[in-house]
RNA sequence: GGGCGCGUAGCUCAGUGGGAGAGCGCUCGCUUCACACGCGAGAGGUCGCAGGUUCGAAACCCGCCGCGCCCACCA
């Protein structure tokens, strides 16, 4: 017949070994995963992958949520959408700077100048004999430092890269980008640009949130809280013109060394213990500074004394109380977290006795929290303000997450993109957002919720993408921030610390009447937030011809009569982790919604974390560490990818080596089945014949029908589940009953086996596909052209079609079915199919507890079954009987079924040996 | 303090109104002509606790307990 059924070439021994080499090259040589960017937007399916970040390794937690979107985007692929799967690289940031320092014996310094022909003196850290001597590392201009980064995060990039093609991740690495490229850095800068000229971007000298050892801001996002110890401390504060009556304030407070800081007094309005006090002002004790008693609705009357200090800056509440009460700054805190030099006497400052309040203060100036902190107390123990000992407390305290010391607040001017004033419509946006699994969405809204001022931007680090941005210096030598000269779009993307602003000549940078460059960087998820456009290359109308950066891609897009960006955005998906809802998930929507007024994606699916198998942290103390590639080599890919695909969507799993076992147990039984199925097959019927035929047949459609629904609905762990579960018992059962029919002398019985193996194990071939590549592709290779990872994905429909056409030929007793309605007579096929494979299991019952061999012939069986069900299996009599070697059925009407069996004769023992 | 999720066999987990399941592990058996990287069979559970709705609850509702996570103005 066709030439199928000619070509098969089924190994003699099948086996895995090698497959991913083999089939990774093959893919790749052949472009499979190429997107085609001709291709409808209709058609395509684009997906905003999590950019890895490259200062690190990868772990089994990235294997386990980057096979998740695999298999999606292998499914979307095979239903015929073009799948746009680009794959970045987050080389921005921190975590890459503090590796290039240590690797290379450098550090970034903007005010340097850029040199080109630039060495590093150090290519392992050590550096060499000669400047061994001195540890103070280089002092070189951020494009050099950039360059380090870049030249350091390539190697692990490419050995991502490996992995991820090892791993079979369907990924079109033609379009790979990375996070500080010149791609990103012109798309983050544009984007800037475009929000600073419509006011949702703003430059603001502010309280911020401050790491004392990077000596930058960060953001809100970057928070996490850490328990503490603390202690609390009860302080007297007296009260100016208490001569009369002896009143006084007592506060309690976990920061003694912020008293000095202390600029109000407050009480809630309706407490009544307060109120003789309100409208007068508080003496802050040791420094004689007079303070105002006031009144917030926010102070918890419960708490404490139930009056509190209000510093410049303990926490985000004195933030809140100092903005809305309009206090005045008294700020002692240092960028480094040690006390600054502070002018008593001086405006701001003011002492009832300045020369005591300078002496006290001596003793703080200088140190750092904690040792201002540990003199303070004694400081108030000594002139009796401290009442009571302190009180150990435990609380949470924040810390940027890279942080090592607890945030603190000081006042500097950064950069801000407008986030408050969205918060409904970003929480709109969210409710736009189809999320999956649906119930995180409540991550996001708490998180926007709970915002409490706008996004600052910009870090007083060095590698990032800097701000477009100089300022003037005027005649005196001041630098003019709030005139910024903004970079034109065409000069983008531009470093000022290097490139020089129109009107201006190099010469003039740091001078009087010169200009000087923004020093700061966007903070990481400035660019990352920005993906989408990133992969979509979403660069201007007009190439830039200065860009030149971004490796071999050449901007196709900006020529073609269709950019890219058209087809790709919004894009489909959104995968990503949940822990980073607030910062990736989060500022990507913003993003979107002030550039683009759109949401970015259509679906968000969260994926878990991967725990150990005791629910503790991945641990390497066990011995050997498992990296994903040695999972690879010793389980192979599609065994990790089972494993992986087995975490349903949100939810954490278990790292278990087990599972991979089982994983590489489905991928042998794919390869053999595959084998048996294709070997020896005879020429296919036009139609299935046989009622068992027609009935797997049918029960194959229900399942696809099932994973389809599964993976419509981002739930590829259900998919697989439905697909493995009906394969094991295809093997076990249908295989099993068909067997001896596949090799039948009756054309015709043959010929519907033939069919129905093809149709099944098509199916499997294409179900198991998004799962477990490399197998399939090899399997589907046997037999089939072209890959199976382009073939359409199984349609249940099509299935169903093979069993309307009824045979013609009364080999099926329709009994009392008219032959009107197709739908009975496929429910008592389904039946026959049922209970033959019932009767062949208590078979083998019967054989494995005589201890018999399955092949052991078996004299008569008497079945016992409901009419109905007797009646059905007349339709599969003969299959079973070959299947178990069964010489005589007989049967009995009875409620439920039960089945005696009679073992033939015990051949006569053979000799021994 | 608020919210989300989870609690089912030794382990990992499916199951959401009507027979308590799968895989692994364990026990026993079988060299069966696709597969010993295999095949067959078996043992094993008061479905966290308590109440309610229902003819019927592992599932739905209320409360409690435990675990994990997110958020919070944590003085």
């Amino acid at each position: 017949m066709s030439a199928i059924e000619t070509s098969t070439n089924v190994p003699e021994r099948p086996t895995l070994a090698g497959l991913e080499a083999k089939w990774s090259a093959v893919w790749e040589r052949d472009g499979a995963y190429r997107f085609d960017r001709s291709a409808p937007r209709e058609r395509v399916f684009a997906i905003d992958t999590p950019p890895p970040t490259v200062s690190g390794s990868l772990h089994v937690g990235h294997v386990f949520s980057y096979t998740h979107t695999d298999a999606i985007a292998r499914y979307q692929r095979m239903r015929g959408k073009e799948v746009f799967y680009p794959m970045g690289w987050d080389d921005n940031g921190l975590p890459t700077e503090r590796r290039v320092q240590n690797h290379y014996g450098v550090r970034c310094d903007p005010s340097v100048a850029y040199d080109p022909d630039f060495a590093p003196p150090s290519e392992d850290g050590a550096g060499s004999e000669s400047e061994r001597g001195s540890d103070r590392p280089v002092a070189v201009s951020r494009p050099n430092f950039v360059e380090l980064c870049l030249a350091l995060t390539e190697t692990d990039e490419q050995a991502f890269e490996a992995l991820w093609r090892t791993l079979g991740l369907s990924v079109d690495w033609s379009t790979t980008y990375t996070t500080i490229g010149a791609l990103a850095r012109e798309i983050s800068q544009r984007s800037f640009l475009g929000l600073l000229a419509r006011k949702q971007a703003y430059q603001l000298e502010a309280p911020t949130l401050w790491d004392i050892d990077f000596q930058t801001a960060v953001a809100q996002a970057e928070l996490e809280d850490r328990e503490r110890p603390g202690a609390m401390h009860r302080v007297r504060f007296s009260i100016a013109g208490a001569q009369r009556d002896g009143a006084e304030a007592l506060i309690e407070t976990t920061r003694p060394e912020l008293i000095a800081a202390c600029v109000a007094l407050l009480a809630h309005p309706d407490d009544e213990r307060q109120r003789g006090l309100l409208g007068r002002e508080a003496v802050t004790p040791l420094f004689g500074t007079r303070v105002p008693v006031l009144t917030h609705p926010l102070v918890d009357p419960e708490k404490g004394t139930g009056l509190v200090m209000v510093c410049t800056f303990g926490d985000l509440t004195d933030v809140v109380w100092w903005r809305e009460l309009g206090l005045g700054v008294r700020s002692l805190l240092g960028a480094d977290g040690r006390l600054l030099d502070v002018p008593w006497g001086q405006a701001g400052w003011e002492s009832e006795d300045v020369a005591r309040a300078r002496a006290q203060y001596g003793e703080l100036q200088g140190k750092t929290i904690n040792q201002a902190r540990r003199r303070m107390v004694e400081l108030l123990e000594e002139s009796g303000d401290l009442v009571g000992e302190p009180t150990p407390v435990t609380r949470a305290v924040k810390f940027f997450e890279k942080g090592e010391r607890p945030v603190e607040i000081v006042t500097s001017r950064q950069w801000f993109i407008r986030t408050v004033e969205h918060r409904d419509a970003l929480l709109a946006r969210g409710r736009e957002l189809d999320w999956h699994p649906p119930y995180m969405r409540a991550r996001y809204e708490d998180w926007v919720n709970g915002l409490t001022g706008d996004w600052c931007i910009s870090r007083q680090r060095f590698f990032g993408v800097p701000f477009p941005v100089w300022y003037p210096i005027d005649a005196a030598g001041t630098v003019l921030y709030d005139r910024p000269i903004l970079a034109r779009e065409d000069q983008l993307p531009v470093d000022p610390s290097t490139d020089v602003p129109d009107g201006y000549t190099p010469e003039q940078r740091g001078d009087q009447n010169g200009f000087i460059g923004d020093p700061d960087v966007m903070d990481t998820w400035a660019t990352s937030s920005l993906t989408p456009q990133i992969a979509g290359r979403h660069l201007a109308g007009s190439a830039g011809p200065g860009d030149g950066g971004e490796g071999a891609t050449s901007d196709e897009a900006l020529s073609g009569p269709e950019p890219l960006f058209a087809k790709v955005f919004p894009m489909d998906l959104r995968p990503q982790a949940h822990d980073i809802i607030r910062t990736w998930l989060f500022t990507t929507i913003l993003r979107s919604h002030l550039d683009h007024d759109e949401l970015p994606w259509r679906n968000a699916a969260i994926s878990g974390w991967v725990l150990d198998p005791d629910r503790k942290k991945m641990s390497k103390s066990k011995g050997n560490v498992v990296t994903p590639m040695h999972l690879l080599e010793e389980y192979g890919a599609d065994a990790v990818r089972y494993w992986a695909a087995n975490g349903r969507p949100g939810t954490d799993t278990a790292f278990d080596a087990q599972q991979m076992k089982v994983g590489r147990r489905l991928a042998v039984k794919l390869l053999n089945a595959s084998k048996f199925a294709l070997a020896d097959l005879a020429p296919q019927g036009e139609t299935l014949t046989h009622p068992l035929d027609r009935a797997v047949v049918g029960r194959l459609a229900a399942v696809v029908e099932d994973a389809t629904s599964s993976f419509e609905e981002y739930d590829y762990a259900r998919a697989l589940q439905r697909a493995e579960e009906f394969f094991w018992w295809f093997c076990d059962y249908y295989l099993e009953l068909v067997k001896g029919r596949r090799y039948d002398d009756a054309p015709q019985a043959a010929a519907s086996v033939s069919r129905a193996l093809r149709l099944s194990l098509s199916s499997f071939q294409r179900l198991f596909a998004p799962f477990l590549p490399f197998v399939c592709e090899e399997v589907w290779s046997w037999w089939q052209d072209g890959s199976v990872h382009r073939a359409p994905w199984p349609d249940a429909g099509e299935l169903w079609g093979e069993l309307e056409d009824r045979p013609g030929d009364g080999e099926i007793d329709r009994g009392g079915d008219g032959g009107s309605d197709g739908r009975v007579a496929r429910v008592r096929e389904d039946t026959a199919l049922a209970v033959a494979a019932d009767v062949l299991r208590e078979v083998r019952k019967a054989k494995s507890q005589a201890q018999r061999p399955m092949r052991a012939p078996i004299a008569r069986v008497v079945v016992h079954d409901t009419a109905e069900r007797l009646s059905a299996l007349q339709l599969g009599e003969d299959d079973l009987r070959q299947a178990g070697a069964i010489e005589r059925i007989d049967t009995a009407v009875a409620e439920e079924l039960s089945v005696e069996v009679e073992l033939a004769e015990e051949p006569p023992d053979r000799p021994a040996g």
